[in-house]
DNA sequence: TTTGCTAAGATTGGATCCAATCAACATTGG
DNA sequence: CCAATGTTGATTGGATCCAATCTTAGCAAA
């Protein structure tokens, strides 16, 4: 990382003193939402390009940019109080990811959510946590599945909508973890990561219940007893029953107002 | 495309008038066999970034660039006739697919191919393929049909072991084609050009029977019969036999002779 | 008023230059 | 003689500048 502080700010939390009520020119696009994800970025990688993808993949999957948001490289830059280049990059990153949609001389925009890509996620989600699932299950140890339970409670009492997508993942990840197949581990782990972002927009219209907990733990009393069919069978359902709910999530909200 | 043709080579098919029998200086790691895929790249995109990304990508999965070469980028800028920008940033997206290995200062390398790697991809194919193979089959059309049949008989008569790994992804892809679920269909494709690297090195040692046709003339029957169930078992014991007679080659191969 | 053209501004793509990091080799002290 | 260390060359990361393209505002003609 070739930062000069003295020409520029440190590439880690820059402490926010960047640009407090002033803007720059006119209006600004990609706004200070971005100020307050730049600062909240602890640990800081070791390139400047790894900062700022780490940092836009985060915001886009907590919301922060939501979607449709045009992504302007030079916005970006000065907000993140670097070049262009390093922004470049990541935003290629973030493009083979599908997290942006990139076109040539136009520029990035964060990627639209549709029912139905949400049923095409669903229908990866299936085959995919399925198959790690059967194959970690005679793996997992006591210690794994207490995990396991210690998520389920966190999901009960954590507040923050945002934190629920992340404690979701942890929670399916800790009961695929032994399927000891580590490329079909990390395209697991890249769907949920996806998915948080549906998961976020319907969370946010109904209620917490949407987590259906109960799954949750038939999946582990599952597990627990080896019992792999009843297992798989617990996990397309709830899979089923989230795309069911989502579905139908779409539909009242289409048929009561056309939201643009 | 910011190409001056008067000071740089269009970014096309340069026409191989790059630097015939002559090395730049002295040693060259990602050599000529480069200058034949920048020939052979009919059909340019928009962008450098884009030329370059598809061509270093079909390099790597028809086996032009081995496993574990070093992908320099002043020498790709070099034989592409273009500055390192456009290189970076295709190896930042090639990256992202996870056909190079990007180290912070140290650079790009092909990605190796394990057997560890292999089985878990037949993994991910098992699970995803036959998501795609069941959604499909009641949708496929008997002109569908015809096509994947016109497919296997290609393969049986195509020469270039180095087009069969492309007609098997495209046997393959006719079949799931109507499973109406891009991103699932993006998703299989992805992972069946990834299998192309180990199919083209299976295959290289052993026959073309490695392909098994029978398996393949199978799943047009079972499709065409509307017979699902038949038709995943078919798949899955397609899989399977492909990985069990990696994992013998594998085996034989490392027992034999210590290659490295 | 509307439609088509033109030109200026905005924004991205690409090139070149400089800084930072890494690896290998030489050097020196033990 | 070996190990720790400094030094130099190679290579990548980042910044700045220029070129190409897209968008939009303005204007003229039907």
């Amino acid at each position: 990382m070739s930062q000069d502080p003295s020409s520029r700010q440190p590439v880690g939390p820059p402490s926010s003193d960047r640009q407090p009520p002033e803007r720059p020119s006119g209006e600004r696009r990609s706004d200070n939402t971005l100020a307050a994800l730049v600062a909240a970025e602890g640990a800081r990688p070791k390139t400047a390009t790894e900062f700022v993808e780490a940092t836009l993949k985060k915001g886009i999957l907590s919301g922060a940019l939501p979607a449709g948001m045009a992504l302007r490289q030079e916005d970006l830059a000065r907000e993140f109080g670097l070049s262009r280049m390093p922004i470049r990059e990541a935003l290629r990153q973030l493009e083979a990811q599908a997290l942006i949609d990139f076109t040539a001389h136009k520029g990035a925009v964060v990627t639209e959510i549709s029912l139905e890509d949400a049923l095409d996620l669903f229908a990866i989600r299936r085959a995919l946590e399925t198959a790690a699932f059967a194959l970690s299950i005679p793996n997992l140890s006591p210690d794994d599945l207490g995990r396991a339970v210690e998520v389920i409670a966190e999901i009960d009492t954590e507040a923050d909508a945002g934190r629920l997508g992340q404690l979701n993942r942890q929670f399916h990840m800790t009961l695929y973890a032994r399927a000891g197949r580590p490329k079909l581990l990390t395209l697991v782990e890249a769907q949920l990561a996806s998915y948080d972002r549906y998961l976020r927009f319907h969370l946010s219209a109904e209620g917490r219940e949407q987590m259906a907990q109960d799954d949750h733990r038939a999946m582990v009393e599952a597990a627990a007893t080896r019992d792999v069919a009843g297992a798989i069978a617990v996990l397309e359902r709830h899979i089923d029953t989230a795309a069911d709910a989502l579905t139908r999530f779409y539909a009242m909200r289409d048929g009561a107002a056309q939201v643009e």
